[in-house]
DNA sequence: TGCGATTTGTCCGTATGTATT
DNA sequence: TAATACATACGGACAAATCGC
């Protein structure tokens, strides 16, 4: 059940061992399987993996460029740690630039992008239905990554794709919670009706409700954790 | 004469050939030795440089990562073209996230913070009267740098240090131009003074115009550049 | 302070996979 | 289709740096 791989992600990307260790490990971090401050050792690694070290090291090599791994040379290479600060300031960040990609996207937006959009909104609410959620979180991305691709602005595309790992770990944070309440599904309705209609600065004034909405939550959550 | 290395970045990072290499090809794509399109083979570049090809190819990864390099598995290694529409994209971006960061720093400036920024102004000036073209454009980023590290944002940080080559690159390009005009001293010196002031608007809309200020003339020079 | 033990960084030879001719 | 060039990957080896005693 690899759906996420097709929407998330260009298909068409050749497959190289390093790619699948990248993929690999990114899922295992950001799902907390490989729990953050955890040291690694390449041999092991390696050995786990079941693949050379020239590969695993570049493999490593983006995955600290990610921000999911810290590595000092000759030294250590650990699993990031995610701070509350942290958090804050990928929310900060994540509201910018998503403003700034709808400021750059909006003159461009054709009818067909608006098929794409609710196509996208479609598939999230498909996964939701089905109780997938690791599933709906990649489709929740997905959708919110619409307006960086119409966009077209290459540096802005790239900014966003760095915070995506993160936000899919906040959001598996948020998900594995006891309350699990979530954004619902009007809210979703709502972002896509503003995308779609013609006033810039409505849309903008939602994406800062909508990112805002979930901080606290999420928030209370790192909190918790910790404590422990 | 390498004194960019000390300003521009942290001095405690242990070298390695990786690094190494990342410097060097790194320098030599902004400064143009390197032209763009130009075609890389793995075998023969490591030769080149003296170093194997793991050390090579972790280099390659994170100059891909940059934006200087494109490479697609099995295929071909090529240094990245920059086209006019590259360009306008990097000009935008980098507005709003200048103007972000001074958003996210303005009220964490200490006294000490206005003394580092106009200290960054003195050794930029220094630069310029040496007619060291190379240091001070680093300076001159440098000095841009400041409201970054300040904001202690992370991800901000990170996606301004991914712009900075493509920076130097259109500085030399505008430096290397026969009219080399490039901007004043004065600009800098109200840049400064706008930064170390007390209304964050007047900060912002500086910037737009510090920035917008130089992007014609780039302009120009990337059509002519392209039409050899 | 110095000395092993461990891990990382690097090199080399070779084999396999992929694209291009 | 085969041949070629090159990227990718493996395994073994050693040097360099770090850490703990």
């Amino acid at each position: 059940m690899k759906l996420s791989k097709n929407i998330a992600f260009s298909p068409l990307e050749s497959r190289t061992r390093s790619s699948d260790v990248v993929a690999s490990l990114r899922r295992s971090i950001v799902l907390g399987i490989l729990p953050p401050g955890m040291r690694l050792t390449e041999t092991t690694l390696a050995e786990k993996l079941g693949v050379s070290r020239q590969p695993l090291r570049e493999a490593i090599r983006e995955l600290v460029y990610l921000g999911l791994l810290e590595d000092t040379p000759y030294k250590s290479l650990t699993v990031r740690k995610f701070t509350e600060k942290d958090f804050v300031n990928l929310v900060d960040f994540r509201i910018n630039l998503e403003q700034f990609s709808f400021q750059c996207c909006w003159e461009k937006r054709t009818s067909s992008d608006f098929d794409d959009l609710r196509n996208r909104l479609q598939l999230l609410n498909d996964a939701r239905s089905t109780n997938d959620p690791g599933e709906a979180i990649a489709r929740e991305i997905h959708l919110h990554s619409w307006s960086f691709k119409i966009s077209q602005n290459e540096f802005l595309l790239t900014a966003w794709r760095r915070l995506v790992p993160h936000l899919e770990y906040y959001f598996h944070l948020r998900h594995s919670s006891v309350s699990g309440i979530g954004p619902q599904k009007d809210i979703h309705n709502e972002y896509v009706r503003l995308a779609c209609g013609n006033k810039l600065q409505k849309m903008q004034n939602h994406i800062s409700e909508h990112v805002l909405a979930g901080k606290d939550e999420v928030l209370e959550l790192i909190k918790m954790t910790a404590k422990e």
